[in-house]
DNA sequence: GTTGAGCGTT
């Protein structure tokens, strides 16, 4: 095996990277070292010159083909603090004052869900890669000495204090979380992580990375598993997320769009302090996937191309699949949806459908329109994400901005038999109208993750009991693609421009036609564990 | 000896 020489600056002592069979250096490799890096220089003898290596989805190529890596040392590149501003000066003495100003803020950071035999010793070893750490300690029981499964750590640099925070941790086998300490009183706290929704099987973690790494540092990409047709990609400045937030991108030639996630803290406090009214019937809040970004972009012919290639891997008439088309169709009840993946008389219509007609758009070429069977604003009550760039505009949400938590099947008058008393595995925390599940994991999951509802505790509970919050129940679901489109829900689109604004699928019959177990529920997914979701870590 | 949401006997 071929090991390449890298060290983080010029005349540091290396570390030797394992290359792959191809010669190429992981990109996933290099950051394991080097957490934030972004790429390799390295000097050229001839010349004195600095040489960048090439880098392309996620692999770096050697020097030489030939040769290989060949004996140089290679240092790390890092991306600039912000590169999207244009003036150097400026940026330099903004990034000077942020740092001076934000070294201040070097605070102790608690890490939550640690084993239990994590000592302060494993803990400080596990953290010393992202930088000097000052403290780390466990919390222990008093009398027995026993881990109580949480601690503090505390670093030198705020660099290092924001990648550790703007990453998930995994500790001696145990997914970890580590937050600013309630007793710290959190401030502002930007969000760095962003959800990226349209994206395709074919894009990987690298991939995201890669192309988003020239935005600024990505310390963590997250692809839930199976394969759910959104990420969320964290980068080290906030500033750089939001800027992106509510963009359109092409990553290996597929729209991706980026949309903004709100801050754990203020969604912790928005959603369990204030009670909000789910039954508001408000729009289902996907509207971001619809609204102004993809109007003029005069790319359907694309997105005819996406639902072939989704339809190609089964999933057709899949709100994942059909994103574009679905989740804005979850206006009401979700039913009549699928339009997307059959119109265009493409020949990707599936028979298992309940297509009304009434919103289908039987172009002669073809073509899918874009906004055809749009159920956006027809509540007058829809933000649209681009307003939210560059002003903070996620912390301007409110009622308004609510998922339709109804059209998802899921109301506030409490649960049925099966669910009494223990709200069980309900990661919302709201009850369930049971009758109305399965839904469609995708189009939930979009909608939650827009308010952050959702939490990634999966991990640790697969692990550990194989408990039953959203995540888990997805994956339980993900033979069931089709599960969606059940509900006799009406889809009325006063923005429709293909129909009379009635679009009445009925599609209540479909659940067993699709597999899927009746009446599918939070509870019938529980393992019996106590399982009061952790939504926090998912954002 | 078991556990799995939380917030630190400084």
């Amino acid at each position: 095996m071929d090991f390449v020489q890298v060290s983080e600056e010029e005349g540091d002592e290396p570390i030797e990277l394992p290359a792959e069979e191809d010669g190429t250096l992981l990109l996933s490799t290099l950051q394991a070292q080097f957490p934030g890096s972004c790429g390799l220089k390295y000097r050229n003898i001839d010349t004195q010159a600095v040489r960048g290596v090439r880098s392309n989805e996620g692999r770096l190529f050697p020097p030489s083909a030939e040769s290989g890596w060949g004996e140089d040392i290679y240092f790390c590149v890092f991306p600039k603090e912000n590169k999207r501003k244009s003036d150097d000066n400026l940026e330099n003495s903004t990034a000077k004052t942020k740092r001076i100003e934000t070294r201040l803020r070097c605070t102790d950071l608690i890490v939550l869900g640690l084993a239990w035999k994590t000592t302060e010793d494993s803990l400080r070893e596990y953290f010393e890669t992202y930088g000097e750490v000052l403290m780390a300690q466990i919390k222990k029981d008093v009398k027995s000495g026993q881990s109580k499964g949480f601690g503090f750590v505390r670093f030198g640099s705020y660099e290092a204090q924001m990648r550790v925070l703007s990453n998930r941790h995994l500790i001696d086998g145990r997914w970890c979380e580590v937050k600013v300490p309630n007793s710290k009183g959190m401030g502002h706290q930007v969000p760095c992580k962003v959800f990226v929704g349209r994206c395709t099987e074919d894009i990987n973690s690298d991939d995201l990375r890669d192309y988003f790494s020239k935005f600024g540092e990505v310390t963590d990409v997250f692809i839930p598993r199976p394969f759910r047709a959104f990420s969320f990609v964290t980068f080290l400045d906030p500033d750089v997320a939001q800027s992106l937030c509510g963009e359109d991108h092409i990553i290996k030639g597929v729209s991706v769009h980026v949309s903004n996630a709100a801050p754990k803290a203020e969604q912790n406090r928005s959603h369990q302090g204030q009670n909000y009214s789910y039954n508001a019937g408000n729009n289902f809040g996907m509207h971001s996937y619809h609204q102004g970004n993809h109007m003029n972009s005069g790319r359907s012919g694309h997105h005819r191309g996406n639902n072939q290639q989704h339809n190609a891997h089964g999933s057709d008439n899949t709100a994942i699949g059909n994103s574009h088309s679905n989740i804005g169709s979850g206006g009401y009840g979700m039913g009549g949806n699928n339009f997307g993946a059959n119109m265009g008389g493409g020949g990707y219509a599936n028979s298992s459908n309940h297509n009304s007609g009434g919103n289908m758009n039987h172009r002669q070429d073809g073509v899918i329109p874009y906004n055809n069977n749009r159920q956006n604003n027809f509540h007058g009550m829809n933000q649209p994400h681009n307003g939210n760039v560059g002003n903070g505009g996620w912390m301007n949400r409110g009622h308004l901005d609510m998922p339709n938590l109804q059209a998802l099947g899921i109301n506030s008058q409490g649960s049925n038999s099966s669910n009494q008393g223990q709200n069980m595995n309900n990661p919302l925390g709201v009850g369930l109208n049971l009758n109305s599940l399965p839904m469609n994991p995708a189009l939930v999951a979009a909608a939650l993750n827009q308010w952050s509802l959702l939490g990634n505790q999966l991990q640790n509970q697969n692990q550990d009991q194989q408990g039953g919050n959203f995540l888990s129940w997805m994956a339980q679901n993900s033979g069931h693609s089709n599960c969606n489109m059940n509900n006799s829900g009406r889809n009325k689109g006063s923005n429709n421009q293909n129909s009379s604004g009635m679009n009445k699928g009925d599609n209540s019959s479909n659940d067993q036609q699709n597999g899927c177990p009746p009446g599918n529920s939070w509870s019938n997914q529980s393992s019996g564990s106590q399982n009061s979701v952790d939504k926090s870590n998912f954002l």
